[in-house]
DNA sequence: TTTCACTTTAGAACAATTATAAACTATAAG
DNA sequence: CTTATAGTTTATAATTGTTCTAAAGTGAAA
C-alpha cells in the first residue's frame, strides 16, 4: 500500500490527513502481512520508527478511529490489554500464549460441521475460532 | 451441590474453609447451571446477597484461588474486565454483545472438519469456539 | 488453650484507558 | 493568499480494573 492510497482511504473515511494519522496508517498499513498490536506496542514501536513524538492520547484517539472506520478490528486476546488487527477481514487466530503472539488464520481453512443453532430471537453474527497453541 | 461438599472442595484444594470463602463457594458452585461473572458484578450479587461484607481484595483473592485450583476458569471477552466460568470443562461460548452476556455450548456440540496444523514446533493445546450473536 | 501460618482487609499503588480543555492545523470560503 | 472554523493533537487529569502492602484477624494443628 502506498502513501497516496493511505491518503484516500483516511479521506474517503471522513479522517483529515493529519501529519500524526498519516505516520500510523503508513505504519500501519504499508506492510503485507497482517500486523497484531496493543496501543502500548504501538507506541514503542513508533517512538522508536519515528523522530517526532506522537502522544499516547493521539495513538489511542487514532487507533479508535480507524477501527471505527472499519481499518483495524479488535482480537480478544486473555489479559487486559486491548489487541489489534489490522486484518479486518472474518479470519481466526492460533495464540501462543508463551509469547503473546497471534497468527492469523484463513477463514477458509477453517470448516466447522455442525454447530448449534442460536438462542431465540437471535442471529448467528460471525463466528471465531481461536486455537490456543503449547510447546 | 451442598454444603458438606462445599468444604471438602476447598479441603482438597488446600484452602482453608473460611467464612468469606465457604460463602463465595456457596454463592459460586450451588447452582444447576454454569455462572459466568466479572469480578465487579460477583462483588454487586454478594453484597446484595449477603449481610455481612466482603471485602473487594478478597474476591479477588478468592476466585484467583478458585481458578488455581481449578474451580473456576477464564473466559476471555471484548472489554477489559476479566470473565470467570464455573464451567471448568472444555466448552464454547455464545456471545450476546446487546446484553454482554455469555451462553455455554457443550463442546460435543461443536464439530470441526478441518483446522490447520499448528505452526513450526508448536502444538495445539485447545480450540475455542465463540459464536456472536445478533438480533 | 496456645500458636502461627494462612487469610482478610482497607487502602495505596499500578496499569490501561478515557476525558478535558487549551493549543494547533487542515481545509473551505472569501 | 488570508481568514475562519471545525476538526485534531496534546499534556495531563480522571476513571476503571486489578494487584500490592502490611496490619489485624482466624482456622486448625499440637
Ligand atoms: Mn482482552
Ligand atoms: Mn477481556
Ligand atoms: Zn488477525
Ligand atoms: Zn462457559
Amino acid at each position: 500500500m502506498k502513501k497516496i492510497d493511505i491518503l484516500k482511504k483516511l479521506r474517503s473515511s471522513g479522517l483529515r490527513p493529519t501529519k500524526q494519522r498519516v505516520e500510523i496508517a503508513k505504519f500501519l498499513f504499508e506492510r503485507d502481512k497482517t500486523f497484531h498490536f496493543t496501543v502500548e506496542s504501538l507506541n514503542k514501536l513508533l517512538m522508536r520508527k519515528l523522530s517526532s513524538k506522537i502522544s499516547l492520547a493521539t495513538i489511542y484517539n487514532t487507533v479508535h478511529s480507524f477501527k471505527a472506520a472499519g481499518h483495524l478490528s479488535e482480537v480478544e486476546v486473555r489479559g487486559n490489554k486491548t489487541y489489534f488487527d489490522t486484518n479486518v477481514l472474518n479470519h481466526h487466530h492460533f495464540y501462543d500464549s508463551e509469547t503473546s503472539e497471534l497468527i492469523d488464520i484463513d477463514a477458509k481453512d477453517v470448516v466447522i460441521q455442525k454447530i448449534p443453532k442460536a438462542p431465540n430471537g437471535k442471529k448467528i453474527k460471525n463466528v471465531e475460532v481461536f486455537i490456543n497453541l503449547k510447546n
